[in-house]
DNA sequence: AATGAATGAGACTTCATTCAT
DNA sequence: CATGAATGAAGTCTCATTCAT
């Protein structure tokens, strides 16, 4: 729509592609342009530095897989099935944008120093969510009395890195398969239950 | 006593630090050897490159980790008791060792062109481990069926961004809140049981 | 014009002008940068190593001095008309091209290890020429029967090394002496003709 | 004799040799030492630096090769007598000690800066003599008037460049006839001599 | 707007030399 | 004497960024 026949988004894929596979110190400005078909100098027409086309493809990353995830959560009634929900989106979400989800690993949760930037906004932004679904769900008694912040903590955790660990699994079936397993670990646990009575 | 006043544990002491905090690309041979209090040189004596110091870090960290744990679990019995120990132990470990945490995140999850040779170790390694441990239980009844890949792919993921997201905790009191939490949500699931009737 | 402001002849003008006055590895790239009034990366536009630079060196100045004489050399006729004209090209142009001269000197002759590049080329190309000419001139009879390839080697390391050591001669009055003492010392020896007794 | 295992002379033999075929500045002093079957800091025990250990072989080599050929050379009478002696001297010399051979030509002829120090040497000892000698043969008639220097330089690097190239010959068989090669081209010329009247 | 030639700061790595043992 | 661990100066090469076209 900008006219520029879409080489903006050309970089971005390019961008994305190329930093997660490489790292974002091992991939040179040439090699994004080169996959999006442009010239070096262009880059730096819709980008200001290779720093920021990162913090770009993040923040906007993070946003977009909030607002799907909220857009698919917020009509559901029920914190059960919100986080059912959210399981299953977040998992499938991954798994369609592995690359973002390496770089939000990397980047996001391997970085230490510029804590202020990144880490923070994921934390603040898209575990404050699920937080909140979880606090409510313990007030409304459907879910045990946990610690919100590291059971949120804890999920995004998990599901990211099985997404991750799945990355072989092309077909969807797998995928299904797996996200079955996590709904069944994470809301009830691996325990075999202690039938109340029977097991005599 | 090496005789070399412990400069090779100084060098990958410094690199440890140096590399969790602002990544592999972003630190200098020049850094690592002026926290180390050596010179530029020295670290050439000791590694044959920047490349090696990381590859010798995470093998060795992942050995040691895969060792501290084993040895913890292997004379416990039964799979629950196992697991509870190992959730206990991992959750100390990389609370312990941050840094390793934080490298082994971003170098083995991070990354995808040379999954060769790190992101398989752990996985064949450590990860292996905790299946085996989850199959047994399975087997003898004690642990509900599940995929147990998945899970012991999920456990380490919440393991690991838990240890890294309590970062700022630095009171025991607040790392062992931290591990019942886990405990709870691993072994019972986040849901409140539906006491069949009862409960009134 | 190749539109580049001859930035290329520059660096290899420098290159050759330190090279054959330093060596090339007491050449820095910033020496020829500098010379050649070019930044030090863009070297690394026209060439992708310092060594390609010395190989392009050698192997334009071996193409072009071959070339240059023969076609001196392939209108005459006659072998000692023909190694009288080479005998004073390859002086001349040694000569113009003192650089050259010192740079092939040094690392093809200098060098043992990579006989199979550098070493070689100048073997199989230029004197192999010289061979041939030679040759000819032996199966015609105009030469005497000694073997051409030790002829061959001696008369390009006579002009070689004369041409090196007759650097400070400035002037072609000092050139044209020495030449005319090659092309006696080639044709007939040092010896004094024992002219048996007469020729009076 | 010095007690000290032959020591210093090993590493002078192993410098020599890696010297000829690495060149100066590719050889480390680790190679030097390592070849000679000493500690790196030995080296220095011997030599103040690694230039002075070049500087000594090329000072040792030229004075022991004048030496040998001078005395092979001063009790022969006749200037064509002994001049046939000094080619076939220097043959055998260069050829017996290709590495030093191969250190002058790259040092010596190829420098053009510290032409103060080796360059010259070799001019004024080596070249010096055969001018005399070349310069008595052509006072006593022997020779023909030429000019002494530069056929003395002819000489040298005629003898030089075939002593290099006919390094792969093993067989003394072979460096005779080359040997004979230059007595003949260099007494008598390439040119098939025009009988007085034969011919017919 | 688009491009890529040009640039120089800066990184990794080597190696001559020193010096404590 | 002999040694090799230690060192930092220096060199090659990369690459983010600029800018003239």
């Amino acid at each position: 729509m900008s006219g520029d026949g879409g080489k903006r988004e050309r970089i971005l894929a390019a961008a994305l592609d190329i930093f997660s596979t490489q790292g974002f110190s091992n991939t040179t400005v040439q090699e994004i342009a080169e996959r999006a078909r442009v010239g070096k100098g262009t880059f730096y027409t819709y980008f200001p530095s290779k720093e920021d086309a990162l913090t770009y493809l993040l923040d906007e990353g993070l946003t977009h897989m909030g607002q799907h995830i909220e857009s698919k959560v917020q009509t559901l009634k029920g914190s059960v099935v919100k986080l059912q929900a959210i399981v299953q989106e977040q998992l499938r979400y991954f798994h369609n944008h592995q690359p973002l989800c390496r770089l939000i690993t990397r980047e996001v949760w391997g970085h230490n120093d510029q804590s202020s930037s990144l880490a923070q906004r994921i934390r603040s932004s898209y575990i404050k969510m699920l937080q909140e679904v979880i606090d409510n769900g313990i007030k409304e008694g459907e879910l045990r009395t946990l610690d919100s912040e590291t059971v949120a903590t804890a999920l995004y955790g998990m599901i990211s890195i099985v997404a991750l660990y799945a990355k072989e699994l092309s077909s969807d079936q797998g995928l299904e398969y797996i996200e079955m397993t996590l709904q069944e670990l994470f809301f009830s646990g691996i325990t075999q239950p202690r039938t109340i009575m029977g097991e005599a």
